[in-house]
DNA sequence: TCTCATTTTTAGATTTGCCTAAATTATTTT
DNA sequence: AAAATAATTTAGGCAAATCTAAAAATGAGA
């Protein structure tokens, strides 16, 4: 196997920028993980030809890289096991949403199949995390049925339930906080508005009801 | 800080080579450690001489090593930290008492402080861990009130309450646990005596009941 | 006390993961 | 289409943690 705390990394990194670049096709550069992982490029090319021998990626000089099916499996699992901590720190322990992302990047290493599926059953087999974002099952299958949007969707009169916050940022959640947003309240269109715009576009919200024809 | 995995783990086998060596002044061979630690002896002095000039251990050139009051706290806070997890192992994730101590080795390097103390919270402040060894709070004090026995010092007639195993070894425990020794159930003299020696050897118990005079 | 077996340290090499600087390939501009 | 610019890889080096082999110190027995 040969998995190690850097290696995990790069693929977890390789696989958020791979999503966020429009799925598990898309060839993501070297550079774009280095700066990611705040490492140099040289430093990802090098790992990246060790995760190619590994077979968990596929690298083409001067291209990028993407996972393949064996590293994309392995990089759910690390994110399966990243937002299952950050759920038992903010659930269990009384953390804070702003606090748990550095810690839960440290439990994410930790190496026992029968620990994550304990803990699974321990939380009740949470599917969103304490940031709105959904967990994948043992086998990397995500079951997210809610239908988010972002508030710009929403128009006068319309209430919305916080479902998700966009970007793991500390500095981010702490102002979110500190202006009364948490997950699972409900919101007006006018109060929405009334926070700095920085901070709504990284909102996503359910609709509770809307003004909207024809709005799901 | 400068803390890692690796010299985390030399500090954990000084501390506990120390203690069953005759305390914090006792010197330890870098030999004794590399056994321990499962690495050459070059590999051990090395370590120990960079541990040395990070202020967590006094070196002495074929003398051997201990711990400096600095890495005496260092490997309370691991020894709190290991108990810690596999007491939240067993007692909520409801692993058997063979299986923790692989993964709380891994849990325990986990860096932050305000973790452990929820943690701890969250368990209810334990004194004793799932093994019966006693949980240093965070200053690295003990309370552990119990006075305990091995199964030598019973007599005919005499229960003892199962309080500790001495070594957390799986195969031991599970073998234990396939006689039915389980953490504070109690046994008879007679009961203690029908297990295999090698067994019976590593087990401490707390008196429910003496036949003999003047014991405590 | 002197020699010799044992223990421990030093010396030098290896692996992993990172770096900077230089060379190479790709892309954009004119 | 050629040249300039930008991105990426290669080359070579460094630090941490390990190893083997060789040298040095300890201490036990004669």
């Amino acid at each position: 196997m040969a998995k190690s705390k850097q290696r995990e990394d790069h693929i977890k990194a390789l696989y958020a920028l791979g999503e966020s670049l429009g799925g598990p096709k898309a060839w993501v550069s070297t550079n774009c993980m280095a700066d990611h992982l705040g490492v140099k490029a040289p430093s990802v090319t090098s790992m990246v030809q060790v995760l190619q021998e590994l077979g968990w990626v596929e690298h083409r000089p001067y291209r990028g890289a993407r996972l393949t099916v064996a590293g994309r499996r392995l990089a759910l699992n690390l994110v399966r096991k990243h937002r299952l901590w950050e759920t038992f720190l903010v659930e269990r322990l009384g953390f804070g949403w702003e606090e748990v992302h550095d810690i839960a990047e440290q439990l994410e290493h930790i190496d026992s199949i029968k620990l994550v599926d304990r803990l699974d059953d321990y939380l009740g087999r949470p599917k969103i995390d304490p940031h709105g974002d959904p967990i994948p099952d043992g086998k990397g299958l995500f079951s997210d049925d809610r239908s988010l949007r972002p508030p710009s969707d929403m128009v006068a009169g319309d209430v919305g339930r916080i479902a998700a916050v966009q970007r793991d940022d500390a500095a981010l959640l702490s102002l979110l906080k500190s202006h009364g947003v948490a997950m699972g309240t409900e919101w007006t269109h006018e109060a929405l508005q009334a926070l700095p715009h920085e901070l709504r576009e990284q909102l996503l919200v359910e609709m509770v009801s809307t003004m909207k024809q024809g709005a799901s």
